[in-house]
DNA sequence: ATTTTCAACCAATTTCCGATTGGTTCGAGA
DNA sequence: TCTCGAACCAATCGGAAATTGGTTGAAAAT
């Protein structure tokens, strides 16, 4: 009768969740006592627990404690916090995956005025006489991009991410008195992408982001690799 | 001569924390131990910081210590700002933006036992027996595939999303005692993203998740005119 | 007189250690 | 075969103690 000795245990768990009302936010006592006042060994319990658990109906977390009802999400979103976990590597996968889907959105929405100046970016961009300056319209020219997809949601979250870069990328500026070669690659790739956003064509303009996003992270790996 | 003690005081400090590079990010000994090792008192050794605070090469807090550099920003990103000033058509663009590329990462990345997870979560969905507890299931389904992307910074933005999507729609959550019809659209759409990610698919997740929130888009749509 | 120094204290923060808690393993026993 | 009890592990919490910048006041030095 494992069936019955099991549906028994439930039952009664179900009462307790269900019958009286937790006092500290939803949590219920810890397995040790819930186990005794039960009358049941903690390994029964802890096979009832997990069947509440997989309904959902509790969920559980080492050294905290079991609580009813739903998980609680992070609804803050901590760069820092992002900044601890991840690295360069990560940083610039997250950029061409999300980067070229708002290229996407720009070319489908972007006003005529956002594409001039998105145009005079990059020309900005090109005449920059430092690296500094250059890297400075860069930003400018992908979040200008990011403006033109006219989603204020994609626009906080393409900044959101711009501040983990820059905060992980810190310390790397290239100050050199030295301008960008005129032919330096990402003159054509920008040239390519905005082009794109111009004819309204959003699969080019993805496609040419990505582009662009590889050839920075391929120039990376050389730099430091 | 006080100025001569002060900028004796001053140019020994500007030496120390320009000369040596600093162990920990930035930090400088307690100013009991640096007044000790440059032979001044607290006092004065307090009034040179204070200068070097006023120029802005370091920034000091209680408890915390002394560092050199610029003070790091309050880099929270305000979900408040962007629940302010998005709509919950612009919060659908951005997740048919986003989502589908995060499930192309997680097709190139999940882990077995992370597959395996998401099909159980899909499962889970499927018996739903209320829409609250279905849509649970479902944005689990959906972190769930921001995790297997094995991209942190991807789940921070992806979570960063989530959140302003809640805020967003809050008050919209269907808590009536039906449950989803088994023919549900997203059954079938959520099967098809889950056998891409399996089949280490990247285009077809993709484009399983795109058709999955566009459906899901136009039933909003249908629901509320 | 004015400034510097020193000691003591304050409040914010970190660090450390012990207690708690869910997760796991193992052997005895029903 | 399952259950129970015990022991142990790793993550977490809680609070005491140490650390640190900020402040005050009296003594000492100039």
């Amino acid at each position: 009768m494992i069936e019955d000795r099991h549906s028994v245990v439930l039952s009664r768990l179900r009462d307790f969740v269900g019958g009286a009302e937790l006092p500290d936010g939803g949590r219920l006592p810890p397995e040790r006592e819930l186990a005794e006042s039960l009358d049941v060994g903690r390994t029964a319990l802890r096979k009832a627990l997990a069947t509440l658990q997989a309904e959902g109906v509790v969920w559980r977390h080492v050294g905290k404690g079991t609580f009813a009802g739903e998980r609680p999400m992070d609804t803050v979103a901590d760069i820092n916090a992002m900044v601890q976990r991840t690295n360069p590597l990560e940083v610039m996968g997250a950029r061409i995956a999300f980067e070229p889907e708002v290229a996407r959105c720009a070319a489908l929405n972007a006003t005529p005025s956002q594409i001039a100046e998105l145009r005079s970016c990059m020309v900005k961009a090109q005449q920059a006489p430092t690296w500094r300056l250059y890297e400075q319209w860069d930003n400018r020219l992908h979040r200008l991009i990011g403006e033109a997809s006219q989603n204020s949601l994609l626009l906080g979250l393409l900044d959101t991410l711009n501040a983990v870069r820059r905060a992980v990328t810190w310390g790397r500026l290239r100050d050199t008195p030295v301008r960008p070669p005129a032919d330096h690659h990402s003159f054509e790739e920008h040239a390519r992408i905005v082009e794109a956003i111009a004819n309204r064509d959003g699969a080019a303009a993805a496609d040419a982001m990505r582009k662009h996003l590889r050839s920075v992270e391929s120039h990376l790996r050389d730099a430091r690799g």
